[in-house]
RNA sequence: GCAGAAGUGGUGGAAUUGGUAGACACGUUGGACUUAAAAUCCAAUGGGUAGUAAUGCCCGUGCGGGUUCAAGUCCCGCCUUCUGUACCA
């Protein structure tokens, strides 16, 4: 009787298929416990081995958690709009739903060969229309609110318009566009429509807006920041520049402070924390406004240290600043505008890369500094970026090193107002234990004194006000793409309309052509139906424009974040056409207990995502504003490339001991060609490589030897390793297993099949204590002490790593047991009956197997987790001999609440049991203040 | 530059609050079984050194110091690698 992983694996995946073991219910006796995966893009290459990691970690522990006693959700979907299946589009004239489509088909067979116990009934697919329609609702929810300062939350748009009818919009305390102007009761009674309407929007919490974004032309797209890394595209690594253009934008600045403060209470990892941290960029200082000599105009400036302020000795603007053209003189026009042209030349890469050049140029215009009313001279320079703060900045050489290099490079005076601080090589820019000087009402002042000053008198004369600043900027949430969310939106008298949420969803029109037009507009702008009809409420031919009550809709799609941001909340009542989810399901299942994925994410849908839940929880549409409690960020598995040598201009390939004789080039081979030591299949090589087919082959030992390197793994590198493969060959348990036993979670590691059959063999072991004779029987015997404490040092030591997410060291756990068990030929039902129940998160086939067998009807699932009584357990912990001033001495670990006296007489009585069944005299026993606690031999 | 994480055998990695460093596994070597191979099982495996042997001694967790009866673990100062981020005023 062999261990025949494929019949059992094949048997038990159908029987789980249709008994529909791991459907979680909207209600239960038991608690609940909500475990997610972040859910895939279903990419045409399928799954390799480092995808499913984070969904084994999370499936062995929602499988633990059903043992304990709890109602589990462990649902699964995919994220299925997105680039790559339109660029396929793009290239072949194949919708992406039917690439989308056949891509889930794999990827779902792929997962179900794994054995996870995924509730499917909960799928969703973010392109799915009856799923796209919840994302439009939430659109229309955003639209229809604005942010109040004074509840600090979200609001219903209509109790703004009533305070608009009433008392005008003097008293709003809003975040919304910086240029609102202000109006009265009567005032905004008497405005049209229209008027109104461009009002309101600067008020919603999603809005539209001319921005400048960042335009990518080779995709054709507007990107967020977070979609850029150095200046380059994300995606494919194209140029992207400054543009501007009519953008839907989502108001997530409102939520920065408590985007911030939520992390607080949240179990997440802290890079993680601290990069969201960096990415909000809190910065407290004050906004001053620096008043133009000769012109009825202010710089207004950002500054964190308005306690240096008499230490500004000239202003730097961005080149991008909207006052440059206006203030610069004569004389310095021609130097100015060749200087704005250059700046404007280089891309956002080069001058990222290259920030030791100082450059800039003297506007001619002079500045009125506030507290002294000295002249001090406005300059332009490209240190000094539009994106940020105003755009303009009060430099402060002594302050501030950047300022102080453009002072010394262009000979701008430098005055010092720190007291005893030598400022001739580098600026001062320490905040803590100086004294300011030369400053009048600060002099004398530390850092936090001065601050406190400056900020009241720069309130008091009204040159500005304290103010916290953010780096975090609104989200663009327009895309020029095809395969994304069509905005529930259409456009009346140039102004966005909101369809009626009655009728979403809003599909995606079909299109003959998924590029942009010939005329830039986004991939829709060929859709010939593509109309909103409001009296019909449907959408129709484009052709019917002309008529009354026909519109043109929206032509950009949502960004790919937009479906993820909510799908969470979705899973708890994922077939609800009615509702998103029903109100008792988001009260039963609340937030997620448990949420795995890669830690890529932190500044994309990991922020976005909360965003949407803070807002919902304003808008009372689910119970907490935090939706994960605990975050864990699963290590990438990277791929053991193999290399080949080609001798540089000629047609041999040497093997790796040899390269070092020829002048060679590395080239890639197929991991699947080489074995685990290292030797390639020469003829399957020429096979796969038809220019090499003729190849001489220089071989040591007889073999050709690759050489090795650790590389992500990816199919351009040839390394990818298919869990299919795997699984044919030793099966779904062992490559559930040997993905834990690689390392820590959280850690990146190098695969190496090679390792597996450590865990093959393992599972054989295991297989065979079930077995005597070739046949399924076990014992009733009554098992001995050292089986007893085998099996419970296990179930101990399995719980804690559990606990700590240490799944690597529970696999050695377990075949620590076995190796025990074998050696004891323990072949005892009280033994082994919950040795297949605690190994089944980890190798569910083989354990739900060895359960039937044992003669058990009921599903291993269904069974809970085996609790003994503390009677059971043979030692309270392990002893530690140890050597002390060359005495021997134990230490045992008690974690117990007890008294100096009670603690003796506790290990007193352990000693005299211990030493009776060892059968010797019990040793004398000292107890140590603290937790140790040694016994003298 | 800043922030975070990490450096342990040939390899992946254990060592829970400071207490037998190298668990477990891969690999390697030797052995059993076999006509042979595969599979399986057994043994050895950080380095050095003494001994026929049982066994013993010395060194050893990136480097240099320190605290302690005791340091991979704690403290100070370095080095290296990885990850994120960056003219953020």
């Amino acid at each position: 009787m062999e261990y025949n992983f494929r019949k059992i694996e094949a048997n038990w995946q159908n029987y789980w298929a249709e008994n529909e073991t791991f459907k979680a219910f909207n209600n239960s006796d038991k608690p609940k416990f909500y475990v997610l995966d972040m859910f895939p893009y279903p990419s045409g290459a399928g799954l390799h081995v480092g995808h499913p990691l984070g969904y084994i970690a999370s499936d062995i522990y929602a499988r633990y958690k059903r043992h304990k006693g709890y109602n589990v959700m462990h649902p699964q979907g995919y994220d299925s709009f997105g680039l790559p299946a339109e660029q396929y589009a793009i290239q072949t004239g194949q919708h992406p739903a039917i690439t989308t489509e056949a891509n889930i088909k794999t990827y779902r067979r792929q997962l179900d060969k794994i054995g996870f116990s995924f509730d499917w009934s909960r799928e969703v697919r973010t392109s799915d229309p009856n799923y796209y329609k919840w994302t439009q609702w939430v659109f229309i929810q955003l639209f229809n609110s604005w942010y109040n300062k004074e509840a600090d939350k979200a609001e219903d748009i209509a109790t703004l318009i009533t305070v608009f009818e009433t008392e005008g919009n003097e008293n709003v305390n809003a975040v919304c566009d910086e240029d609102v102007r202000s109006f009265s009761a009567s005032a905004w009674n008497a405005f049209t429509s229209e008027e109104q309407q461009e009002i309101l929007l600067q008020y919603r919490l999603t809005y539209l807006s001319e921005t400048e974004v960042n335009w990518c032309p080779a995709l054709g797209t507007v990107l967020a920041n977070d979609e850029i890394v150095n200046g380059v595209s994300e995606r494919g690594g194209h140029a992207v520049v400054r543009k501007k253009m009519m953008q839907w934008s989502m108001r997530i600045t409102a939520y920065a402070q408590r985007l911030l403060d939520g992390l607080n209470k949240i179990d997440w990892p802290q890079p993680l924390k601290d990069s969201q941290t960096n990415w909000i960029g809190r910065s407290e200082g004050a906004m001053v406004s620096f008043d133009i000599d000769g012109f009825d105009a202010k710089i207004d400036v950002f500054t964190t240290r308005p306690d240096t302020i008499y230490g500004v000795s000239f202003m730097t603007l961005a080149p991008e600043h909207e006052l440059v053209k206006k203030i610069t003189t004569a004389e310095q026009e021609a130097a100015v505008k060749a200087y704005i042209k250059a700046t404007a030349k280089r891309s956002e890469l080069e001058r990222m890369a290259d920030v030791k050049t100082i450059s800039g140029v003297f506007t001619g215009a002079y500045a009125i500094h506030p507290f002294t009313g000295e002249k001090v001279q406005i300059w332009i320079g490209d240190y000094v970026l539009a994106g940020y703060g105003t755009g303009a900045v009060m430099a402060v050489p002594c302050g501030d090193q950047r300022d102080y290099d453009f002072a010394k490079h262009f000979g701008i005076e430098i005055p010092n107002i720190f007291e005893n601080v030598d400022i001739s090589e580098a600026a001062h820019a320490d905040k803590e234990g100086t004294k300011i000087a030369n400053s009048d009402f600060l002099d004398g002042l530390t850092y936090k004194k001065a601050m406190k000053r400056i900020i009241y008198e720069i309130e008091q004369r009204g040159f500005g006000y304290g103010k916290i600043n953010y780096r975090l900027r609104d989200a663009v949430f327009s895309r020029q793409r095809y395969w994304g969310e069509p905005f529930p939106v259409y456009y009346k008298n140039g102004m966005p309309q909101m369809i009626e949420a009655e009728h979403l969803p809003i599909r995606l029109p079909e299109v003959e052509k998924y590029l942009p037009t010939e005329d830039g507009q986004p991939p829709l702008g060929n859709a010939s139906v593509w109309a909103w009809d409001i009296e019909k409420n449907e959408v129709v031919s484009n052709d019917l424009i002309n008529n009354e009550t026909v519109f043109p809709l929206e032509l950009n799609t949502m960004p790919g974040w937009a479906g993820s941001s909510q799908y969470f909340n979705r899973y708890m009542d994922a077939t609800n056409s009615d509702e998103m989810f029903s109100q008792e399901a988001v009260n039963y299942w609340q937030d997620v207990d448990l949420y795995i994925g890669g830690s890529e994410h932190a500044t994309g849908h990991l922020l976005y995502s909360r965003f949407w839940q803070k807002f919902m929880f304003d808008r009372g549409l689910v119970p907490t504003d935090e939706y994960a409690k605990k975050l864990i960020n699963q290590g990438m598995i990277t791929g053991t490339s193999a290399f080949v040598y080609r001798v540089e201009g000629e047609n041999k390939l040497v093997s790796k001991g040899l390269k070092e004789d020829f002048k060679v080039q590395p080239i890639h081979s197929d991991v699947a060609f080489v074995n685990t030591s290292d030797e390639l299949d020469v003829e399957a090589f020429k096979a796969w490589r038809p220019e090499f087919k003729d190849a001489e082959f220089v071989l040591e030992d007889g073999k050709y030897i690759v050489g090795r390197e650790v590389e992500k793994m990816s199919k351009s590198k040839y390394n990818v390793v298919n869990p299919d493969t795997i699984c044919e060959e030793y099966g779904a348990d062992s490559l559930r297993l040997f993905e834990m036993f690689l390392g820590p979670l959280e850690q990146s590691k190098p695969w190496k099949t090679s390792g597996i059959s450590g865990v093959y063999s393992f599972l054989k072991k295991l297989w065979k204590l079930y077995i005597v004779d070739g046949e399924f029987s076990v014992s009733d015997e009554a098992p001995t002490k050292d089986e007893l404490k085998t099996l419970h040092k296990t179930i101990k030591k399995v719980e804690e790593d559990i606990a700590n997410f240490s799944f690597n060291t529970s696999v050695s756990t377990f075949m620590i047991a076995v190796n025990e068990l074998t050696a004891q030929k323990c072949n005892k039902r009280a033994i082994l009956e919950p040795l297949a129940i605690i190994i089944e998160p980890y190798a569910p086939h083989i354990a739900e197997e060895l359960w039937k067998n044992l003669g058990n009807k009921e599903s291993i699932s269904t069974v809970d987790f085996p609790v003994f009584e503390a009677k059971h357990l043979v030692e309270s912990s392990k002893e530690y001999p140890v050597s002390f001033n060359g005495k021997m001495r134990f230490k045992i670990e008690l974690s117990l609440d007890l008294s100096k006296e009670e603690i003796e007489d506790a290990v007193l009585a352990h000693e005299k049991t211990q030493a009776q069944l060892q059968g010797r005299t019990p040793k004398k026993v000292i107890v140590v203040p603290g937790k140790i606690v040694n016994i003298v031999g």
